[in-house]
DNA sequence: TATGAATGAGGGTTCATTCAT
DNA sequence: TATGAATGAACCCTCATTCAT
């Protein structure tokens, strides 16, 4: 990328990304931000048209931004993976309880509205993107802390994994299409709530099947569909 | 389902529906059948037409017995409420252990894909039609049971009722759209049964809000949409 | 396609292409005559919607019928090579004099608008199907006999070919897009009877390069475009 | 163009044309071989953004040049137009025998890509600029020069004009939209030269219609369409 | 001036729904 | 009744053109 140079193009290298216009970033944003929200009020699937008209801008500008609805995708769950990224590390940092720190990791990923994540695991999409590997891995990695640590003091089971955390949270979150419900949020909280219950240590069942890591996840294959 | 005598037409009124012809039933029962399994791979959303080619049958004949997508899926959960509902009432009559009863509902439950009811709570599904709600309360009923026989028996926990457990199962077991990967039904099992272990008695912490019956479920109005 | 039994289905052939329906060839049949008409008017490139609109049927009709253009295109070129065939082998038994023949085939071939033919050398046409083959090969056919036979009778030059005749005849007679003027006919009928002259034997010249025939044509791939 | 002395402003006329810049005269050259390689390449209709990339400039710049498509297309027009006048004035001045001038100077338009011209027959093309019309006129000079010496010499047929040979010359030549397959080449050359015999002395035919001057094609109006 | 970005109008295509056999 | 066919509305996307840097 040569961050360092990018401001002071040579003459050796001609007219490469000469720096990105304010009004355009901007834009971008707003994009992002109308999507995360309609995505997870309506679903994956709502019309582009419509996320464009909420961001304010027209829709071939939202077309230029991002070519097809998979590239506005991808950037969407980048972000929305960015900020509970950030919410587990700052849980981590500043709980001093270790469940206490997965409890609050959890129902902040809640806030930020991991559902919106379901899209990662559908059919199509681009799981093996560079940006967003790294941006996984990074997720996983401070899951993984909060969860290494909760254990250590005693207070989580050992037979659970990143994956089984993530991918119920994904679910128990996630938005009912085309319903703008707020109560639902309650009823959320409270299933959120059972279910780290049911992590705590010690375990009260043996679980079926094996735990899995964020990138056993990344790695399923859809199956092929007739 | 009753169609036996709620249909027999007496003399005094005159050929109010002239007995539907067997060929017309069975297309009927292969419609629903075909729409679940396709709500559940696809959901809610696939075309109809598709339905009708799974189903082996033109698409106008769809129509003549499901007017609009909403009859559909209404038929549809109506269906598969019915036999979650006689899937609770025979975990309840055929398991000693109140708990291993709920337990085995709950698995019981996920095979049926129950999930493919979460279009019920849509924006735009018709909650109140006479036969839904008498469907409604009878697995309501028949999941209060086996709850309030788990919680007298001192396993399950005292805060939590009959619309925790079935939004969460809704929630858990509810099919990634375009996705079918099989790979997907075994961490489902152990998110069920991580979510059983939180609902054991003693409770582990004091739930936020407040327990939902069906009915309240069923009373949430979606907010306006702009 | 067993015509013989078509119309009567057995029992051993589930509903195979159970007979078309009359309004449905009807309609097919009007899709063409749009298509070749607005083809031949305004270029290959007309927004099908207006060719719907032209053949007095819907929009979504035409995708019925032909997916996308390039199927449209295709069915078109097959009939004006089906019509501009049945020109050749009429001109052939009809005129004693071999020129002659030539002369009126081209004429007609100019009346059956067989510009229209020219999308079929376009990048994206797809040259290999076997109905355009056998189209292709009786045309070829036929125009073949009718230059033998003046190439007997001493009337026409050694050294040219099926294929020269026909692109130089689509050529000739290709629409000019968006010019629906009635004046450019005159000048095509001077421009076909001087390419007629030049074909006269003797030869008045050497030509370059070599004879090709339509195989010959249909054979050249596009080269890759940047 | 005589641009040195056009746009010279005297202290009379203060500041009409301030000095095109060197930049914008060498942009304005780039623009209009870009368009000319791509309307030969791709038809008249290659999107706008596609030339001003090929031409290394950003799209803007393209419309400060040309305010929309019929500008650049004109001054395309207008440009081709004059190298094949120099062609034919060239061919006269170097080829001593008459009808050699004028096979030349058909091979040369073929190669200056005379065919690019046809657009200039559609609808919405503006015939009366003057410019155009004193480029036209000096084409028609020089190619009624170069058939008159030619006639005159016993070698072309009297019944011919201008207009007879620059239209099928453009046909003849004409791009495939979408076809950059270098082997039709060879073939226009036969074309060329067939029609090249056609048009030699003595006529081998009587012609149907009037022969036409370059100034009759443009009186040509489309005629409406629907 | 040259440029990247923004935009609205329009074309291609799909789908729920209705029609006619 | 069951069916293939027809339809228009709506979605996705492109492109000519304008705006703001």
């Amino acid at each position: 990328m040569s961050t360092a140079t990018a401001t002071a193009p040579t003459a050796a290298e001609p007219r490469r990304a000469p720096r990105p216009r304010a009004d355009a970033l901007r834009n971008r944003e707003r994009i992002i931000a109308a999507a995360r929200e309609m995505f997870v009020e309506e679903g994956a699937m709502v019309p582009l048209d419509e996320i464009a008209r909420r961001a304010g801008i027209g829709n071939a500008t939202l077309y230029r931004h991002f070519p097809d609805r998979a590239e506005l995708i991808t950037s969407v769950v980048l972000a929305v993976m960015e900020r509970v990224a950030v919410a587990a590390e700052t849980a981590a940092a500043e709980e001093s309880d270790a469940f206490a720190a997965l409890r609050r990791f959890v129902y902040a990923a809640a806030d930020e509205r991991i559902g919106a994540l379901c899209p990662m695991l559908s059919e199509g999409f681009e799981r093996n993107l560079p940006e967003l590997e790294a941006s996984r891995d990074r997720l996983d990695g401070a899951v993984t802390d909060l969860m290494a640590r909760a254990r250590r003091s005693g207070q989580l089971r050992d037979d659970v994994a990143v994956g089984d955390l993530m991918v119920a949270l994904s679910q128990l979150t996630r938005p009912l299409p085309g319903t703008a419900c707020p109560n639902i949020d309650q009823f959320v909280r409270r299933h959120l709530q059972l279910f780290l219950d049911g992590l705590q240590a010690p375990a009260r069942s043996e679980l079926p099947g094996t735990a899995a890591t964020l990138q056993d996840l990344s790695q399923m294959q859809p199956s092929a569909v007739g």
